[in-house]
DNA sequence: TGTCCCATGTAAGCAGTTACATGATTTG
DNA sequence: CAAATCATGTAACTGCTTACATGGGACA
């Protein structure tokens, strides 16, 4: 396996710099992660991309265009490297001026997000279905939802060992952010389906009582 | 089960490709809104407008150009009202197609959100900034989070009003999937500023821990 | 022989934000 | 006299998704 380096320019570097590029999250969040060590293009839309991701998701191609960009922008910087037998690939690494950027984005605060729920959005709409429809849908949603958790536990114990480490980590860790982060997801994911339960067992009550007025309307019927 | 759900995907692409326009989320939160009275344009973008809704948030100038989408797919139908003293208004109403199209977006699921934390990922590179700047991060952050859960509170009681109700209703009631959206997303609020503060307390650990150090380091060179 | 893995990218389009634009009436 | 409220829209742009594109090696 040899590799080549082909570091840019500091002339490419002092124009990007120039033109001063604004980045998105998905960049802070590429850098988040080359700050822990370097990563081909690859890799990181494999941490980052769906299923594997929890806290911020983007797909290859997007990672491809902003690794560019980073790039450009001088925040990271990237060598070839040649491989037989596997196609060649870019390993990136961050920059001085990268973790710095990174440093002032982490402390801008307090961060905003937007609230879009599309389910919750859904269970507002529910009462336009009948109830046996909707428990349905809940029930799928719950079954969805055990699906993630599963995922997010698989993602938390390859955390692990990509990062050759145990959880829980102590906050001086720099691994303490992600292991808090995945925690809260796996949190996050159990009150959602908590909230679930609570309205699939006032829509069984429903169905319940519906049942027994049937029966009773049968009954007094029958005798 | 799958098949199914395939089916019902293929159907309502087929009658999208017709009407020629395919409806964003966005488009079936204010069918949702519209299905439970007419609005005007106006009222809704107050309604679904930051910071009064925490579930799907959109700006006047979305919600005015889907409105339209929504009309030319039949969605939806408005009247034009002339007023005197304040600006003319089109009053929005829902049509029995838009009521279906509503209907069959509640029925498909399980509805998977893509995963987008941007203070997690900031959590994830704390690490990368002291821990003094880090506690004011999360410090600001717990602030901020105070005050969304004041302006939900704000919000149900608002909704209370609005549709001349009382929360908590039952499930049976057309405004209990309102009530149960506005409870989870005030409850989600509260476990993240559980979280928050599990990190914060970590945080100040480690700050008495290093003072302590420099206490008795001080010490030993005083005595 | 076909499918998965590695590895990188581009093109077209949709969803959502920011800024621009107008104008009358009410309230402090 | 300024600001807020009511009321509706358009234009330019960014972020993100979906689909297209390529190509060798491993493995069943």
């Amino acid at each position: 396996m040899r590799s080549k380096l082909n570091k840019r320019t500091a002339l490419e570097a002092a124009e990007a710099k120039k033109t001063g590029q604004k980045i998105p999250v998905i960049g802070y969040a590429l850098m988040g992660r080359l700050a822990q060590g370097d990563q081909t293009g690859y890799q990181l839309s494999l941490i980052m991309g769906p299923p594997r991701n929890f806290i911020w998701e983007a797909k290859h191609s997007q990672i491809y265009t902003v690794l560019g960009t980073l790039a450009r922008a001088g925040y990271v910087t990237f060598s070839q490297v040649i491989q037989d037998s596997k196609p060649n690939k870019k390993v990136y690494s961050i920059t001085e001026q990268g973790r710095a950027a990174l440093r002032e984005w982490v402390l801008q605060s307090p961060t905003p997000e937007p609230h879009r729920h599309e389910f919750a959005m859904k269970v507002v709409s529910m009462w336009t279905v009948s109830p046996e429809d909707a428990l349905r849908v809940i029930r799928d949603q719950i079954e969805l939802t055990n699906t993630e958790i599963g995922m997010i536990d698989e993602h938390y114990n390859e955390a692990q060992r990509r990062y050759n480490t145990t959880f829980p980590v102590p906050v001086t860790s720099r691994y303490f952010g992600l292991y808090a982060a995945i925690k809260q997801a796996r949190d996050t994911k159990l009150a959602a389906i908590e909230w679930y339960e609570w309205i699939a067992e006032q829509l069984v009550d429903t169905l319940q009582g519906e049942a027994d007025a049937a029966f009773e309307s049968d009954d007094s019927k029958a005798t």
